[in-house]
DNA sequence: ACTTCCAAACCGTCCAGACGGTACAGTAAC
DNA sequence: GTTACTGTACCGTCTGGACGGTTTGGAAGT
């Protein structure tokens, strides 16, 4: 694998872009290879369908799971700070990447339904580590799926800004205190 | 207002029944006329364009939320129970249509995003007369955001079942409780 | 009571453009 | 000579929308 195709990660940033801030019926492959700076042959030259592309981006969600969860373990203020103040989060290559998959998961895409399971999973564990309760840990996630949802939404309403996030992370730290005592 | 138009009520219900279960990118003028079993010159009658059709569906969205935030308010169980219970129902007018409604949002659809808005601040509002706390209200809406983005997934992974909802209502109460003092 | 008439409600067909995908000739770098 | 592309031309299908035609309920006139 010499320096690794720089087309072929463009294309799927480009791809997760469209998919996050425009939607599932703007993201065609002729918007994404413009988007891309690539031609449109030059995207089926790396993915030779559409499906493909979209299995592409199932795979690249995996690949950054694995680094991010790997990260919130080690995260200094603990996970579930982690995760939650990466939910609202539209920068960053794995924010986008996992709003993008759940786009395509909504549509005929059993890859990327599977793939944000698997996100999922992990998260649940790397927080029951920390909160020692599995409902705690599993209300935690369906918080951040909560933020992430609303993140999808874009700069409609009001933002969620970063003392939400504290009074949210407090939240937890009260129902973890009261579970265990 | 005679009759009533029966088609009219037809379509919206297909067109929202398309979104939540196979996508923006199904919902054809197409195959929502075929779903609703009326011609495609029938449904164009009705609505005039593709945007007039997502606009109808937000608007049918306020008429339901004001009716079913009513019946929240009223739920003898109160309006955290009632919430969150229901956000993981499939059938119901109402979620489906919410359900629905999310997946426009998504797209360029800005009627869509600020019927959702107004149904989520209905929602805090409710809540946080209940629980007494701004903060936790506020959280008890994320975790109904939750749940729905993970019925809208499907059947896919493991359900949410009934025993889930009722540990979460349980988690909220301890939260009111060690808020109060 | 009967005809007249009209507008609401709906059908079926056609079209221009967009979309996913194919094919292929060429090119620049290693 | 292989890899990694560009560019252009093309095809079949789908999509939103336009348009003209048809049925139907009932108000109005006599």
């Amino acid at each position: 694998m010499p320096p690794a195709p720089v087309a072929r990660g463009k294309i799927l940033r480009a791809f997760a872009e469209l998919l996050t801030d425009s939607g599932e019926r703007a993201a065609t492959l002729d918007a994404v290879a413009a988007r891309a700076g690539v031609s449109k042959g030059g995207l089926l030259y790396h993915f030779p369908s559409k499906d493909a592309l979209a299995e592409g981006l199932a795979a690249h969600l995996r690949e950054l799971t694995e680094a991010d969860v790997a990260v919130m373990r080690a995260a200094p203020a603990g996970p579930v700070d982690y995760l939650l103040r990466t939910s609202t989060a539209t920068d960053g290559d794995f924010e986008v990447v996992y709003l993008a998959v759940s786009r395509l998961a909504q549509g005929a895409y059993p890859h990327a339904r599977a793939a944000l399971d698997d996100a999922h999973d992990a998260w649940v564990e790397a927080v029951a580590e920390e909160v020692g309760d599995p409902t705690v840990a599993r209300a935690v996630v369906l918080l951040s799926d909560g933020l992430y949802a609303r993140t999808a939404l874009g700069a409609g309403g009001p933002r969620v800004t970063d003392d939400d996030i504290d009074a949210l992370v407090d939240l937890v730290g009260v129902l973890a205190a009261a579970r265990r005592g």
